[in-house]
DNA sequence: GTTGAAACGCCCTGATG
DNA sequence: CATCAGGGCGTTTCAAC
């Protein structure tokens, strides 16, 4: 993981859509072995996956809340239920296990307040949970998938 | 915006590298129109990049805090201040201005702690803030950029 | 690392029904 | 919407330096 692999990360995080060619010439390199860095990129695990990105507003996704909860008991079980449980909905996009008060935070994509609403019964009817706190969304002020990678300092 | 064009998005959303024909062949159609409704949902916004996803610890990012703040005051000048700041802060991956307790909460992407810190000096030395509280994520239990998009209702 | 080239697949466009 | 056909671009691999 050099310089270069550094610069071909920086890229393909703002744009996937890049081809071989001017990928390379941006990195300063020829075609060849750019194919090869971003291959082991890809096989090494650096580089996941390709995704498109989809502006929520375009879909009527327009609520995005943040979920933080607090486990009952903090149980290998609990968890089991809890991985079973948030696995089946979607409109879960993003779970962090935190450290300090709450013991999850989660990212949660919805229509509107009524689909919300319907989203929190589910989740605390089929979860065991101390507390809920909701904070809501107002604005995506700013919002990037790409990493702060810095190519100069390792 | 039908069921097709929401098949689409679905599978964009999964897996961007899907070469035409198999997106065609997925989502029930020739590639034709397939490839007249992808242009569509680009040129109309509903598609806005294609992205690759980088894994955080891989690049040694393995540090993401949730940084809740309240501003000093709540007039535009601030907000442009504000804007200005976050601007160039790139650990900064998130910025949503919400409803409740905090003005905005920020997703900070940092190497480690010590970068971490560096990071809040930066940002309380820059903006004149009332309060400035942090939630440190221990582990990202599940994340996609995938939304939640139903096929069968609008 | 570089260049050059070949093979193949895929994107994109057009015509037709 | 489907199908067919074609040109051109991009990816992928190989050879040689």
């Amino acid at each position: 993981m050099d310089r270069i692999d550094r610069k071909i990360i920086v890229e393909l995080q703002r744009d996937a859509t890049l081809s071989l060619a001017r990928l390379a010439d941006r990195v300063g390199l020829s075609q060849t072995p750019c194919w090869k860095r971003v291959q082991k990129l890809e096989q090494t695990g650096v580089i996941t996956r390709r995704v498109a990105l989809v502006d929520p507003q375009m879909v009527s996704l327009g609520l995005t809340a943040f979920v933080a909860i607090s486990a009952n008991d903090h149980s290998p079980s609990w968890r089991e239920a809890f991985a079973r449980g948030i696995a089946g909905m979607a409109e879960i996009t993003e779970v962090w296990r935190m450290a300090g008060e709450a013991d999850y935070l989660l990212k949660v994509v919805t229509r509107d307040m009524a689909s919300f609403d319907a989203f929190y019964r589910r989740l605390t009817e089929t979860l065991e949970l101390k507390s809920v706190t909701s904070s809501f969304a107002m604005e995506r002020v700013a919002y990037t998938t790409a990493l702060p990678i810095a190519i100069d300092e390792p």
